[in-house]
RNA sequence: GCGGGAAUAACUCAGUUGGUAGAGUGCAACCUUCCCAAGGUUGAAGUCGCGGGUUCGAGUCCCGUUUCCCGCUCCA
């Protein structure tokens, strides 16, 4: 059996999700309360694996780079910044599902008829609107409907007073709120306190009526007045940080904010472990480019960006680069390529890189009547042919999932080998990169007399003051050592032995391979470290 | 949001027509062991997801609920 077919077992992500709670990747949050929807705990050993991607994510894409620079910002902002960046409004429409053709759409655009008036529907073939005919017979089984090709006439538009955008139908669902950013208040004071005052008063000076039709509205102000909201991305703290970072840093274009945070959003459907959670870490970069030139740095970023995944360990065969339909872009891009990820239930984002034109720093711009331009004094502005052109940027933005990234180097790395014809070495290995591997060494006395367990120590004492991850370890017999090691990852072994106190010499063993080689103790550190560099 | 399945020890699971809670692995201690989950002895560990109900008695039957998985839908 091939390896891809290993991993294309529908019990991978169990067997992911039960070793990643057994040897402290990943724990269920609130376990002992019965668990919490969609939110995770990384354990000991995935606290490492997630920090030390993040880390290879931080050098490739500020450290090892001039023209990038790294910013943290506040997780809450000024609900402003929500407000032009169109989360707010996005976020908060009432939506209703079309119970009939299916369709969801924003309730106030949909087309207004009056309550009693005919609601004929019109579907895009006669099959369809048979299906549809069927599907209201049930819905409605007291009114008479009659078919005529493509149409289903015999509706009456409701009280709501609109219909179907799609197919013309009144039968839809209850008009639902998707708060798709976690709202919270800001100030120590309660703001249901606001509303309760407000329902008060409204009651007593106009009313129950007035109240019951007003209930809504009241509570939205009174809430409104403090809220403030988790971001959905961290994109947008770079782009209100624009004239900040560039003067600050003197700048000049192109150049790059670099940020790697949390991100909170509620997701309509939370699914694959910690694929698409509420709560999770993103690796941005808003790159800033003269106008024009998004197209030319669209392809540069993600073509850079594949590279980072494939050397991060990931196979190349089980990544891709997929251009976004028109259809499919998002309001504020002119181009979009994902960088996917064959997971175990397929094909799905890892990365976005999008150019996303000018949209934010001119949104931005409007909203907060500031200029968000840049000087460049030595190109000829295009308009006027003269020396000095001022621009609002264009940006090019690779945004990684930093929590993707984790489940999709778990999969990629793990792996079962059989046993041989002897019946030995049957094991779970966890192939991570050992950049990325949360324990680097393994420091194990063969056995635990004759003086190994101290020589052991003195030798990780030594690792632990240079601050490489290293495990001390002398339970069981040393075949099971290498095998839990296997399971977290740890990509070498050095063990003491009975030649050790003789010639200063100590084995190390290679993860992937199983091969032992003999080495000078006093270079076992030197030669690790190296192992990590050249990996 | 809809439909289906599942939840018993840290992990994987068994548990018969309702009658005192089980195994393997792992974990801990000791012995043995000079290289790939070796062997032996001993030990700890479970309000059977949570809450109700039926019953003399519920892991088992019924209802509710939470969480996870699969499919659909949806979102970025």
């Amino acid at each position: 059996m091939s390896e891809v077919q290993d991993k294309r077992e529908p019990e991978l992500m169990q067997k992911l999700v039960s070793l990643s709670k057994r040897r402290g990747f990943v724990y269920q949050s609130s376990e002992i309360y019965g668990g919490l929807k969609s939110a995770y705990d990384y354990g000991p050993m995935g606290v490492e694996l997630k920090r030390n991607l993040m880390s290879e994510w931080w050098t490739a894409m500020v450290h090892s780079r001039e023209d990038v620079v790294g910013i943290d910002a506040s997780i809450i902002m000024h609900p402003s910044v929500w407000k032009a960046s169109g989360h707010l409004a996005s976020f908060s429409d009432p939506l209703v599902d079309c119970k009939v053709c299916g369709e969801r759409f924003r309730a106030d655009k949909a087309p207004k008829v009056e309550a009693g008036a005919d609601a004929p529907m019109e579907f895009a073939d006669k099959g369809k609107a048979k299906d549809a005919h069927e599907k209201l017979a049930k819905l409605a089984p007291d009114v008479a409907f009659t078919r005529e090709g493509k149409s289903v006439m015999g509706a009456k538009a409701g009280d709501r007073g609109y219909v179907c955008p799609l197919c013309g139908s009144p039968f839809m669902s209850e008009e639902r709120q998707f708060n798709l950013m976690f709202r919270s208040s800001l100030g120590p004071v309660d703001p249901m306190g606001a509303a309760a005052e407000m329902i008060q008063r409204t009651l007593a000076e106009q009313g129950a009526d007035a109240l019951k039709a007003n209930l809504r509205k009241i509570l939205d102000e009174a809430v409104q007045s403090s809220a403030v909201y988790l971001r959905p991305e961290t994109a947008q703290a770079m782009f209100v940080n624009f004239l900040n970072v560039q003067q600050s840093m003197s700048m000049k274009v192109p150049f790059g904010i670099a940020q790697m945070g949390k991100s909170f959003r509620n997701e309509v459907t939370v699914e694959h472990f910690i694929f698409r959670s509420c709560e999770f870490e993103q690796m941005e970069m808003e790159y800033f480019v003269p106008p024009g030139e998004g197209p030319k740095w669209l392809e540069y970023w993600r073509n850079q960006r594949l590279e980072w995944w494939k050397k991060m360990g990931l196979s190349a065969e089980r990544l891709r680069l997929r251009a976004h339909e028109k259809d499919e872009l998002a309001h504020y891009s002119d181009g979009t390529y994902d960088v996917e990820y064959d997971f175990p239930w397929g094909w799905d984002e890892l990365e976005g890189v999008a150019s996303r034109t000018n949209y934010d720093l001119n949104a931005h711009a409007t909203a907060s009547k500031k200029k968000l331009e840049y000087f460049d004094p030595e190109a000829d502005d295009p308009a006027t042919g003269k020396k000095g052109w001022r621009y609002m940027p264009h940006v090019v933005e690779p945004a990684a999932g930093a929590t993707r990234g984790v489940l999709a180097v778990l999969c990629d790395a793990y792996a079962e080998e059989a046993a041989d014809a002897e019946g030995k070495g049957e094991r779970t290995v966890l192939r991570l990169h050992p950049r990325l591997a949360p324990i680097k060494v393994g420091i194990l006395p063969l056995v635990k007399k004759e003086g190994m367990p101290e020589v052991a120590r003195r030798i990780a004492d030594e690792f632990f003051r240079a601050g490489v991850t290293a495990k001390y370890d002398e339970q069981h017999a040393i075949g099971r050592r290498y095998a839990r090691h296997d399971e977290i990852g740890t990509p070498y072994c050095l063990t003491v032995d009975g030649d050790t106190a003789a010639d200063d010499t100590v084995t190390i063993r290679y993860r992937d391979d199983r091969r032992q080689e003999r080495i000078k103790v006093a270079e076992a550190l030197d030669v690790v470290k190296k192992a990590l560099a050249d990996a």
